[in-house]
DNA sequence: TATTCATACTTGACATTGTCTAGTACCATT
DNA sequence: AATGGTACTAGACAATGTCAAGTATGAATA
């Protein structure tokens, strides 16, 4: 009847990640227990044990995987795009959107398991290198020096301003369909695009 | 037999307080809980939510009174001492151990209750004027200038790296009686006063 | 093929926690 | 003397994390 279930088809840990996204996308981090979980997932409420210690467990293999998903995805869209500036300002609201659950983890500090998780931090490690990459492809003169930061930090904040507004902040209820979420990135990015002109590499 | 209570005497209130600060100074602010509470302060499990709304109303009611009596004692230290390097570094430490349920809630910025709750912010603002005032003292050269924080935030860091590392680091279990924890202050103070020394106000 | 054994999971029980509700004592008004 | 608000007590409840015991399954060993 049910799926077979064998150490290389660990599909109960799996239920388990999947239950904590949908519940943290809809109701928060705060709102997650074990035995929440347990319940959506369908599976007595000691099974999550066998796969994560605790709850902070289970949020560190969240943001884990989702800043490995974050880095491939931004990866993808900063490799094929022209217009690496709109496209990936298109990507960030995306991501954020499509898995508000991971998201959320993500970019809590308390909870998300950097300080405490090695390969979460790796992996949050890489997906920074990633937004450094970016940065160098909207102004390559700015990567060197003392204050190379300064660029990535100013685009990741546009970025994360924007999409936190739009999963939980005032923003999300004044906005009617999805459609004008997509108009109103692409008129923010034409913003972004201007004030970052000076020094940036524009395709014209 | 009890005191008399009225609104006057809120001497729950300040056990409600008390028993907190004492739960928190030998287990942490983890192990606090409403229930944990009252039972050591010997009243009902419901009478501390006739004062605090909830463990983050605790909180944030420590951290203010530990802001207000920190900003009180390191200002009588600086203006009643000639030598205010060691002997605010030593009233800092003095601080932290003898007000360890304070100081433990104070510095833990996700429940000190710093955003959340007004007087705290405000408490907290005052201990940082001293801080400054502190540093005016050590070097008052240093003060002007864009970079009038980094002395501040030097000798913050100095003296809060010892004071953390006494109260429950490693540390701690390695020195056996008070006693030594004042020479060690001292040797520590005379090296800092060491380092400082160039544009520092040297009494000789 | 039968035995052992670990892993993955279920089930039940328990203490603890926050919260709701109702009740009591006291004090100040009127 | 009646009223009403404040400070607190006391009991019950659902929910949570955790401990302990039991079951199934699949691989290793004999």
């Amino acid at each position: 009847m049910a799926p077979p279930k064998s150490p290389d088809h660990p599909d109960v840990k799996r239920a388990v990640l999947d239950a904590a996204v949908a519940i943290i996308a809809t109701d928060g981090p705060d709102a997650l227990s074990m035995r929440e979980v347990a319940r959506r997932a369908d599976i007595s409420h000691q099974a999550p044990y066998h796969h994560f210690a605790d709850r902070a467990g289970i949020f560190a293999a969240i943001s884990e995987e989702g800043y490995r998903a974050f880095a491939k995805e931004f990866r993808a869209t900063l490799e094929s795009s022209a217009n690496p500036l709109a496209d990936c300002l298109r990507t960030y609201v995306r991501f954020a959107m499509e898995h508000t659950g991971h998201f959320k983890v993500m970019f809590r500090s308390d909870i998300c398991g950097l300080a405490t998780h090695e390969p979460t931090r790796l992996a949050a490690d890489e997906a920074f290198l990633v937004l450094l990459d970016f940065a160098a492809r909207v102004d390559p003169a700015a990567s060197g020096g003392p204050e190379a930061l300064a660029l990535p930090i100013l685009l990741w904040s546009q970025a994360h301003g924007l999409a936190t507004l739009l999963i939980d902040g005032p923003l999300a209820r004044k906005l009617p369909p999805e459609v004008t979420v997509n108009e109103l990135v692409e008129s923010v990015a034409v913003l972004i695009q201007r004030t970052t002109r000076n020094g940036a590499t524009s395709p014209d």
